[in-house]
DNA sequence: GATTGTACGATACTTGCGGTATCGTAAGGA
DNA sequence: TCCTTACGATACCGCAAGTATCGTACAATC
């Protein structure tokens, strides 16, 4: 199995993804060309396409490869809490300028099926998971009811917080999140007090 | 006062807006070239260039322009009969092929200030406004609160809508419009029967 | 340690599109 | 009739995505 020819240079695949979320984050993702990113990775173009197909594949192995924790759930006493805390944590990241990341990567996905598909396999599902599983936590705890789809629960959760990001003003302010936050558990909350 | 020189052709802008709203509807906005709409009605190129700045403005021209009743607020008897109607109804238009308008012209605003403005300004906030008065009726009606914040709750209600529109398998149905309603009211709706 | 096969960086090239410039012609108000 | 501007057509420019090619650098195999 012994690989022949010489191999990939793993260095020049690391340097490629760094620099592409540099610049892209920096300047967004039409703003800069394959061959910036090349020459800030120090590499050939020719490497850059060896490695993947074009320009929204690096990108958004970029934004996989190299974001870490911004956007987990963190412990928490009660998993509402935990929802709590990552809301905050998405919202922070959707505002800072990792926020162009995935704003050009959706706008790049509508006109490239591949990318669409990426990016909604491995970004918004294992996210989406990880609400799944808190979601399914509070229903365990008893401070949410059990009767809802989670699915169409998720997105009326996060499809605000996206819309801000694509379309809204700007305003993606604590104050949103604690809103958005308060009216899924007004709609999905168990009401103890309440008989039938 | 009098205008000297040969006036602007009425026909040659009508014939641009109806070809470009064809073709993108059609293919898409990047599988549309300017050359495309201009061939495709009739004009020189330098014809569309000399009524909109470039081909993001046409588009947007040509969904504003073409576009008739398909998402207003019908009569109903009351005003969340009304807005559930206009749900079904902007689901309805998302799921046709004029989906594909709106998908091109968010996707182009990411990265087109002058666009995303004017998308907000006489696309979405003509449409929010009818939200707002629709919400403000069942307010008085008394079927809804009056302590939340208009604005937010429009996010939260449409918000999700546009997530499906650009991010979703595809799954928009009645179902779910009914379900992001119910979600909606259940959070809003005002709780006669509950004292304080 | 020579051979072999592939990746490497560099660079020239192709293709296609957005947008501009130019040209002779058409249209209408003055 | 004259004057001014828009018209359709077409050539052109600039730029970026993606391809082709070249001599070189590796590392496994012989």
């Amino acid at each position: 199995m012994g690989t022949i020819g010489r191999p990939r240079s793993q260095v020049a695949h690391a340097a490629i993804l760094k620099a592409a979320l540099r610049l892209v984050t920096k300047s967004g993702f039409r703003a800069v060309s394959v061959n910036d990113i090349a020459a800030e990775a120090g590499v050939g173009k020719m490497t850059l396409y060896r490695h993947w197909p074009n320009k929204a594949a690096v990108v958004m192995d970029a934004l996989l490869a190299l974001i870490g924790e911004e956007t987990a759930f963190p412990e928490a006493a009660s998993a509402l809490e935990s929802l709590q805390q990552q809301l905050h944590r998405q919202v922070r990241f959707f505002r800072s300028a990792r926020g162009n990341l995935v704003r050009s990567l959706v706008a790049e996905a509508q006109t490239d099926r591949a990318l669409a598909k990426a990016f909604r396999e491995r970004w918004l599902e294992p996210r989406r998971q990880g609400v799944r599983r808190t979601l399914e936590c509070a229903i365990a705890e008893g401070s949410l009811r059990n009767d809802f789809d989670l699915d169409t629960a998720i997105d009326q959760l996060y499809g605000s917080l996206y819309y801000r990001l694509l379309l809204g003003s700007g305003v993606m302010d604590e104050r949103f999140v604690e809103a958005t936050l308060q009216q899924f558990v007004s709609g999905h909350g168990a009401k103890p007090k309440t008989r039938k």
